[in-house]
DNA sequence: AAAACGGGGGC
DNA sequence: GCCCCAGTTTT
């Protein structure tokens, strides 16, 4: 009984259990912390990331207590995640449009977070999904590539991507893509040079636009 | 659609 | 040094 769907399901509940969680879940899943912590992780690695908002949350766990700290203090617990100057402005900014405009409160819209200066829409679906656990899907270059390696959907850009997930997928699996395809690509299903040999759902995937690694250049021809 | 922006980390 | 990075903003 050949079927022509690609079991989503199951291929997601198997990657489930190599990521069983996203990172920042570990770290917090209040809504404020989960905010402030995807400014920290912009262009940055988890485990650069997971330090700092370890350092940051104790001392300031709502906008009350972060809009206190000087810009410096912040600057410097963040300091190895990065774009430190940046992304402390951007912290006590929103800390401080949510005390003026929302009483103090993470708002749990897309539409009402994206107004926030320095939140886009994946930084607004990781507080949605994450923060508050409601459907929301953010859909990067990893998920892009992934599901249309799966051959799952065809799509040309990872906008695409999101408008037919959210026809296609269950809402009960949209948040869960969140991690597990993003890990899964950084990990496994890479641009070039996918590690198939060590992939868990192999069996499911139509490996669609597949890059080997280009074969290193014997030689540089001299002259 | 593409560039600008921003700074540490890996190599 | 050079390029990368689960992004956002501006042109």
């Amino acid at each position: 009984m050949p079927t022509s769907t690609i079991p989503i399901d199951a291929i997601l509940h198997t990657l489930t259990e190599a990521f069983p969680d996203h990172p920042m879940n570990e770290v917090t899943k209040n809504p404020y912390e989960v905010l402030i912590g995807c400014i920290i992780s912009l262009r940055t690695k988890d485990e650069v990331t997971i330090p700092a908002c370890q350092r940051l949350f104790p001392i300031a766990p709502t906008p009350e207590a972060m809009v206190t700290l000087p810009l410096k203090t912040i600057q410097k617990l963040i300091y190895p995640a990065g774009f430190y100057k940046t992304k402390a402005e951007t912290i006590k900014n929103i800390s401080q449009t949510l005390l003026d405009d929302y009483n103090g409160q993470v708002p749990n819209t897309i539409d009402e977070l994206i107004t926030l200066k320095g939140v886009g829409r994946k930084t607004a679906n990781l507080v949605v999904g994450l923060g508050f656990g409601l459907p929301a899907i953010c859909v990067d270059t990893h998920v892009h590539r992934i599901c249309n390696r799966l051959g799952y959907i065809r799509t040309k850009t990872p906008e695409d991507t999101e408008m037919r997930l959210r026809k296609k997928l269950p809402a009960e699996l949209w948040s869960i893509i969140n991690w597990v395809l993003v890990r899964h690509g950084q990990e496994l299903c890479k641009p070039i040079g996918a590690r198939c040999d060590a992939c868990p759902v192999e069996q499911h995937c139509r490996k669609v636009d597949v890059k080997a690694r280009k074969a290193p250049k014997t030689a540089k021809p001299l002259r």
